[in-house]
RNA sequence: GCCCGGGUGGCGAAAUUGGUAGACGCAAGGGACUUAAAAUCCCUCGGUGGCAACACCGUACCGGUUCGAUUCCGGUCCCGGGCACCA
């Protein structure tokens, strides 16, 4: 006899237990079932769980779980991201060295996930500081360089000149160091790129197959990659100076308006500005105000468009005349060459910079149609029909751009090209804790890698943080080495790779975490490509597009086969928040997961979480809520666990009365309901309401028909009743396992939940003999009538018309038309 | 600033393809049981008017399309995510 009252703390250790005992979550390759891998974005081990990630983790557990159920081979894995900043300030902070540090909170973090009941394959676990897992890294880096993939070049980082140290841009605060409270400098160092853009078109074009990704994720992705077609075209530089200044080079996509350009402008750090700073102090100085502007787009973008006339002239490419070069500070020197042509008349950004500095604005493009076109308040941004531009006028700005393009070439000034907003992807860090990038640096050879066979270059754990910069860079024993190459004294690199890197490539190994010869095995091409990614929704562009890029990289590299695309299906989930804020320790709003599996136990954790919304909503969590939960599964552990009825045959043997055939209804109906929205909707949260729902209408059922006792309806009422339970317990199994564990014992299965079937409709249970129809007039409810399942349009239209609510609001009317959706509605449109 | 989302009762939400706005749950109020409390059960619960039947209003705001709009279109406001060195 099962106990009537829920004690979740030994319900949860007793199916623990036996998950434990029959290793229930070890999978294998196995080509006999279809494979399924679900894959939650791995935490990094900051120091304990929090809302987001038990939330995060808990839609993968159900997602899996409920895979199962269909008879797939699941594959779940849990893993740690694990170098990073927050390391190294908590050495600074504490004197403990990151590698202690993370460990801990990894083995901290790994007992509290146990205690959520997820359904982990363990045995695949991995920590991307481990020297087995970065040295594949490093090893995939060198053949990469040898492959032409990767290269060094001069970018901007900030710098902070008190604390000598590179900052991210979340350590710079309003311009100044985070610590040392110093402006910061844009400081240019050589750095280590991949070339993504190599990739652009593809990894773009590949966002069409992505059917099940979230329509909004592709948009950011494409926007981000940014593919435009325009003309590459160069203006002399009047004055005879010599190369690079004595041209200037410039993309644009409007060429239609190539007759309206009055000036150019061109970033600061752009060797024209350089060359006219030269001789110009008041110029210099602004340039070098630019250079306290941090690294991030965001800043540049937001502030005030300033700029300063360099004096120099930019001869136009067709008409010949010369046009004043500019400074500006809101020119990106990492797009389009670091130089725009300005057409004020057409480009808002333009217009304001020109009306700012009396610029002459030139109109050469008049509208096609009659939207307005008041240069004396705005530019006119819209395509039309060129003017005042000799020889074009007329021209719409297909036949513009053919024509412009055409005399450019003429005139060796110019061609079509596409282009890309995207950047290479910069991968070199001036910090510790990441894994060292495999590269020697020689005197005579250069840049040279490290060879296979003396990978890993493993990072020295034994550390210690005095806040300037990375000890890396002060370690002579690590930095002294002899060149591969040439054999002479030479020196490693101290920089390490982004954390990047390591999660580009995780969702790989995790096929083969044990593979000690290779970075991939074929286990990899088997359960790739992951079936179902689960993460937040800031993860939208960087880290999915660089993981994407990486799965094509390892894919030309022959290392995995069968898949161009990492992810097959991504689920964004939203954040947790807690009175209308997210979580977090500042705000002292955070909820400890363990306090409450204490008090609740770990069902009734899942259960809110996955009820309270659907799981790309944030979440607002409330305790009172959790409450609710739990008293919830105490009501239906209640009704279950009482009853000790054993049906012998299935309900659809039995001859039903009405009352039986309408829970059945509910039941299966539930059912059909709830596979969907597990299956394609992914709206756990509805199907826990639906399940709320029927138990609702069984606890009706059993106040009214008895379950015991002479009657003769007894057994029929039993059989539905059981059918139900039987169901409940299966399709709540993924959101509270521990429960259902139990329960389905009770109900007296042998096998254990974890490894039953997801249950099936009964279609016939389904059928009804008539049907509700809403009846609306001019669109507002009115009355509601039943009709025959089969009744035809006629039939529908004379009851709706002869019901007497519809009458009174159709007195005095004409009926214009009647609209009648079959098994729904029937609109009477009168007046 | 640019790109992408979101805004529905006191609260979390539901309404799946343009067709019954507020399912399910929380909170609150009332009642039952109890010596009492806890637990449990029952009833009410968007606003206004009305004894009631019922009527009118209502999905951030303004406008449009439609027989019909929370849903589609245009504009505005507010909130959130991202902007390449937080992860």
């Amino acid at each position: 006899m099962t106990d009537t009252s829920y004690s979740p703390r030994d319900i949860e250790a007793r199916a623990r237990q036996y998950w434990d005992e029959n290793d229930s979550f070890r999978v294998e390759e196995d080509d006999s079932r279809e494979k399924f891998y679900c894959l939650s974005m791995f935490p990094y081990p900051s120091g304990r769980l929090h809302m987001g990630h038990v939330r995060n983790y808990l839609i993968g557990d159900v997602i899996s779980r409920y895979q199962r159920m269909q008879g797939r081979n699941v594959l779940q894995p849990m893993g740690w991201d694990a170098f990073g900043l927050p390391a190294e300030n908590a050495a600074m902070q504490r004197g403990t060295a990151p590698a202690e540090w993370t460990w801990s909170n990894i083995d901290y973090m790994r007992d509290q996930l146990k205690q959520l009941g997820y359904a982990y394959d363990w045995n695949r676990e991995l920590a991307t500081c481990h020297p087995e897992y970065y040295r594949w890294e490093q090893w995939f880096f060198i053949r990469l360089f040898r492959k032409g993939l990767v290269y060094k070049k001069e970018a901007e980082v900030n710098w902070d000149p008190v604390d000598q140290t590179v900052l991210a841009n979340e350590q710079v605060v309003d311009g100044r160091g985070w610590r040392s409270g110093a402006m910061v400098e844009r400081r240019r160092i050589p750095q280590w790129f991949l070339r993504i853009t190599d990739y652009a078109q593809e990894l773009l074009d590949d966002l069409d197959k992505l059917e099940d990704w979230p329509e909004q994720v592709r948009t950011m992705q494409r926007n981000w990659i940014g593919r435009s077609e325009g003309i590459e075209l160069t203006f002399d530089i009047a004055g005879g100076h010599t190369a690079p200044c004595d041209r200037v080079t410039v993309y644009t996509t409007r060429p239609d308006t190539l007759m309206g350009v009055t000036y150019v402008a061109v970033a600061p750090q752009h060797p024209l500005a350089e060359l006219a700073a030269a001789d110009n102090p008041e110029l210099a100085a602004f340039i070098e105000e630019q250079q306290h502007i941090k690294t991030a787009e965001a800043d540049l973008a937001t502030m005030e468009k300033r700029g300063m006339d360099t004096g120099l002239q930019a001869v136009h490419p067709i008409s010949g005349e010369p046009v004043p070069v500019y400074v500006a500070n809101f020119v990106l020197m990492t797009y389009g060459g670091g130089a725009v042509m300005a057409v004020p008349a057409h480009d808002q950004r333009d217009y304001e910079f020109a009306r700012k500095y009396g610029i002459p604005i030139r109109q050469v493009v008049e509208a096609a149609d009659d939207n307005p076109c008041n240069l004396d308040e705005a530019a006119f941004t819209d395509k039309g029909l060129l003017i005042n531009s000799g020889e074009f006028d007329g021209l719409d700005f297909q036949q513009a751009f053919d024509a412009m393009e055409q005399r450019l070439r003429e005139l060796d000034r110019g061609h079509r090209t596409v282009n890309f907003r995207l950047r290479d992807w910069g991968v070199s860090r001036q910090r510790y804790w990441g894994a060292p990038i495999p590269m020697i640096n020689c005197g005579d050879c250069g840049a040279v890698p490290v060879p296979e066979d003396q990978l890993p270059v493993v990072l020295p754990e034994d550390v210690t943080f005095d806040g300037s910069g990375s000890p890396l860079k002060k370690m002579e024993s690590f930095i002294r080495t002899d060149c591969p190459s040439c054999g002479k004294a030479a020196e490693r690199e101290t920089d390490t790779f982004d954390t990047f890197m390591e999660s580009s490539w995780y969702y790989a190994r995790y096929a083969c975490p044990d593979q000690k010869e290779a970075m991939l095995d074929e286990r990899a091409s088997y359960w790739l490509p992951v079936d179902q990614y689960i993460g937040g929704i800031e993860h939208a562009i960087l880290h999915l597009l660089y993981a994407r890029f990486f799965h094509k990289l390892l894919r030309d590299e022959g290392l995995i086969q069968g898949s161009d695309e990492p992810f097959r299906r991504l689920l964004t989930q939203g954040m947790v928040l807690k009175d209308g804020s997210k979580m977090s320790k500042s705000k002292g709003n955070t909820v400890e997961p363990l306090a409450l599996i204490e008090q609740y136990g770990a069902d009734t954790v899942r259960l809110f979480t996955m009820f309270a919304a659907p799981p790309e909503q944030s979440l607002e969590w409330s305790d009172s809520g959790v409450e609710g939960s739990f008293r919830f599964l105490k009501k239906l552990w209640r009704m279950i666990a009482s009853d000790d009825y054993r049906p012998d045959g299935s309900p659809g043997d039995i001859d039903l009365n009405d009352e039986q055939k309408s829970l059945r209804l509910k039941t299966h109906s539930t059912l059909e309901k709830i596979s969907d929205d597990f299956g394609r909707r992914q709206t756990f949260n509805t199907a826990i309401a639906a399940v709320m729902e029927l138990v609702n209408t069984i606890g009706r059922f059993i106040d009214q028909y008895p379950l015991q006792g002479d009657d003769p309806q007894v057994a029929g009422n039993n059989a539905v009743v059981h059918e139900a339970y039987d169901i409940i317990v299966r399709v709540l199994a993924p959101i509270t396992p521990h429960f259902s564990h139990a329960l389905w014992h009770h109900l007296g299965h042998k096998k254990a939940v974890i490894d039953a079937r997801w249950p099936e409709v009964d279609r016939s249970a389904l059928q009804t003999d008539s049907v509700q129809i809403v009846v609306q007039v001019n669109g507002k409810l009115r009355a509601r009538i039943d009709v025959p399942s089969d009744a035809d349009r006629a039939t529908v239209e004379q009851s709706a018309l002869a019901h007497e609510h519809v009458g009174r609001f159709t007195e005095g009317k004409t009926v214009r038309k009647v609209i009648v959706v079959p098994g729904k509605l029937v609109n009477i449109v009168a007046n």
